[in-house]
DNA sequence: ACAAATTCCGGAAACGTTTGCAGCGAGGCT
DNA sequence: AGCCTCGCTGCAAACGTTTCCGGAATTTGT
């Protein structure tokens, strides 16, 4: 059907291999017959089986992203920066939603091992016994982590600074005179958002005058904000801020809390994580910890594609972008 | 270097051809020896190698998805229907953003062509010249649309019905009592979009006593939103309700008037297109015309599916959704 | 009990590339 | 003039499967 190399060389008078490298440009073939077989191969819109070559290769010219779920705003724009960059160097990008549930997320590891990805970007492998693990890793593909993992030296990382996030929330609720505060966080096992919690409560504790902030530990969504703010107001009404692990859990605690009759930020302040496009839009625009997100799944694929590079993976490779406070208006003094 | 099926064949003493057949449960294999081959390849962690498998049935078992950008919390939707539906069918997707540029479509076309994917989901074709669609139809993969698009009959298509979504808001906004109407839209080739505005004039039209909405085309996004909503009040400082074409250029608007001291919905009414999540969470919730996102990209790769499924692809299909008004706080009658 | 049909399995071609190796001619060096 | 080198090209193997075809073994029918 599909026009294949043995056409192009049939055509053009030479031998397929002959095409190949004049194709691909390798040395070795004189500028002219590399000329015609160009030529030859445009005229017959010849375009190569990346299939083909793939299997002779080894490489599949492929990478995967398994995130726990595309519709989250962060990891859009994790995908997209990754995107991007794959784009740039001719590499294809697959996606996988995991929902973090450990059969999906091995599963789609068997798969893109079968389907020979050369490397894969995953949110979290924090869900996953230490034998699965185990079995990720001995899959022989480069596998890059967006977060910091316990096991530190057999996956390469990419992420955001939480530790100091959280410690600039901190920092930033201590400026404004607050003293009774909250830290609605994610599930526990959710790497990032543990260090985010654990930058948070150090700052508050290391304080002239030491806070001990609220914890409580929910669902990583709107829903999850709505419900832990909820909660929150029920056990302790006294607070007078708030800081969300995420931009969309404080767009639930905001929501909760305005249902309530408090006002935001007068009554409690509000902070939360991310910097997602829509903290700007809210009302009030929330103030937050912003993450380069767009750039975090870039610098993912770029380790990636140098992993790939040298051939059996050397030492893992580990990044760590700043973040930095974004000050807007759900948050206020704490009136005197 | 990982174990083939010339290692299981060894290894249980049959034919690599035996083997396959065993493995991919065909006929004309005796139970005791599948049984034994089926161990041994468990015993030997066996796993195809999907590339090798492609090149002989043709057949990557991979599907494209390419949107303009994975950041519209509309693709995101319809990306999680599709990758959720292909994941069922043990297929796997690719990602592609194309902004919409004509080069990088053409570009991603050939390259998905190359890498023999089974299919592609694209959200439009529209800025591409009538040469380009050809030559991407002429590509012999089936595409399915995410608009009805002009040349019916070459392309399947998969969308909400606009038009009379566009109508559901004229209606609505007529019941209420408004006659000074604005539309806010996207570029002129989005396909959808004219579709509501379509819908929409047309219905305010034949009101009885009929209204003719200023209209407004411009970026679709939330800064769009802003720039439109602010043209809007200096040209037409009167209108008392506007319906934007999508979520995010509502929230646009919404921002806008607020910052000039407009009231919403006091002052004026604000609709949009496409219910994200966010429509319900922003300040005031967002009435808006709910469309089904993720059935969408659902109802797209299943469409896929069954024209791979089926070799030559045959006749195209088409398949449109209901769409329903949700009712929010964004609207009010109009002040007598 | 013998022909025919059926079941099971092995051999080998094929898919479309890349790539190591060898051959061949031409040109440079001594 | 002979030899070595070097640039260019063809040949063929290899990548890991699937699948067509034919043969052997077994069952069925009469």
């Amino acid at each position: 059907m599909a026009v294949t190399i043995k056409d192009v060389a049939r055509e053009s008078g030479v031998n397929v291999s002959t095409v190949s490298r004049a194709l691909n440009g390798e040395y070795g073939v004189h500028a002219d017959t590399r000329e015609h077989v160009v030529a030859v191969a445009q005229r017959l819109k010849y375009r190569p089986n990346r299939v083909a070559r793939g299997l002779v290769t080894g490489r599949s010219h492929t990478l995967a992203l398994v995130v726990s779920d595309i519709r989250n705003l962060f990891f859009a724009e994790v995908a997209r920066g990754a995107e991007d960059a794959a784009y740039r160097a001719g590499y294809d990008l697959v996606l996988c939603n995991s929902d973090l549930d450990p059969e999906k997320q091995m599963r789609y590891g068997q798969s893109l091992m079968e389907k020979r990805v050369d490397g894969i970007l995953m949110n979290s492998v924090a869900v996953l016994s230490k034998k699965q693990q185990e079995q990720l890793s001995g899959l022989g593909v480069p596998i890059v982590l967006l977060n910091r993992t316990a096991p530190r030296g057999v996956f390469s990382t990419v992420c955001a600074d939480n530790e100091t996030g959280g410690a600039l929330a901190a920092e930033y609720l201590l400026k404004l005179g607050h003293r009774k505060i909250a830290h609605l966080t994610g599930p526990r096992h959710h790497g990032n958002m543990t260090e985010r919690a654990k930058g948070f409560v150090a700052r508050l504790a290391a304080a002239r005058r030491p806070v001990r902030p609220v914890l409580l530990h929910g669902k990583n969504n709107f829903q999850g904000g709505v419900e832990l703010a909820q909660k929150l107001m029920a056990q302790h009404p006294d607070v007078t801020a708030v800081f969300a692990a995420s931009d969309m859990m404080a767009f639930g605690t905001i929501r909760a809390l305005m249902e309530a009759g408090r006002r935001i930020p007068e009554d409690v302040s509000v902070m939360g994580f991310d910097n997602v496009e829509l903290a700007s839009i809210v009302h009030p625009p929330l103030t937050t910890i912003h993450q380069p997100k767009y750039e975090i799944g870039q610098a993912a694929v770029e380790i990636l594609l140098r992993l790939v590079g040298r051939g059996e993976h050397q030492g893992p490779e580990h990044r760590m972008f700043a973040v930095e406070l974004v000050e807007r208006q759900s948050c206020m003094e704490r009136k005197a």
